[in-house]
DNA sequence: AGGATGATGGACT
DNA sequence: GTCCATCATCCTA
């Protein structure tokens, strides 16, 4: 059942964001199956967040995000990197999540081969694509539909959440709207 | 461990 | 022409 996730990401992007920590990211992609668990994610509120590619209203290039929650939205970063996003809240609105990194639950060996190496296999936006195997072909796919290529699953829930200015911006560094999953000081990892 | 930098495409002025 | 929701590589310590 995806339906705790819908509900999920029907709501605000930055009470959805610290929530879908945890949860599973996969893909089918070329017959390779990985899956991630979220560790990093930021919230972008549309035409209220200055730093979101949705602040000036819709266009083709952000159109996914307006569509309906749980919708990829995939851009390219820099003219190099493809980065993911999932549409949250009322459709029309813009808001959405950026995944931003997790750790490798499965498919590892699909990974490294992907990657081209073998650390530092997730730990950034641009990364997870290319983890994951996702394109700019994947934009607007239903990431609630467990058919996707890519698609999201329940997870364990996160430990302890921080939140941070988001990452490579430089509009609207007062809002704390990057969540990283931490580990307790002690535990040792 | 951490700073500088080139690659590279699309949106915007 | 300029600005990016970045990454890998090349340096200095």
């Amino acid at each position: 059942m995806t339906t705790a996730l819908r509900q999920l990401l029907a709501g605000a992007p930055e009470d959805a964001a610290p929530r879908l920590l945890g949860s599973y990211l996969v893909s089918t992609v070329d017959d390779d199956l990985v899956r991630v668990r979220l560790t990093e994610v930021e919230a972008y509120k549309g035409a209220d967040d200055p730093a979101s590619h949705a602040h000036g209203g819709e266009t083709p290039r952000n159109s996914s995000m307006f569509s309906q929650p749980g919708t990829l939205y995939v851009y390219r970063s820099y003219g190099v990197h493809w980065c993911a996003n999932s549409a949250t809240g009322p459709i029309g609105t813009g808001w959405g999540i950026l995944m931003r990194a997790g750790e490798i639950v499965e498919g590892e060996g699909v990974v490294v081969r992907r990657r081209g190496r073998r650390t530092d296999l997730v730990n950034g936006p641009g990364k997870l694509t290319q983890a994951l195997g996702i394109l700019g072909d994947h934009n607007g796919i239903d990431l609630l539909d467990p058919g996707s290529p890519v698609r999201l699953e329940e997870g364990p829930a996160p430990g302890l959440v921080m939140a941070t200015p988001r990452i490579g911006i430089s509009r609207a560094q007062d809002l704390h709207w990057r969540f990283v999953e931490t580990h307790p000081v002690g535990s040792g990892g």
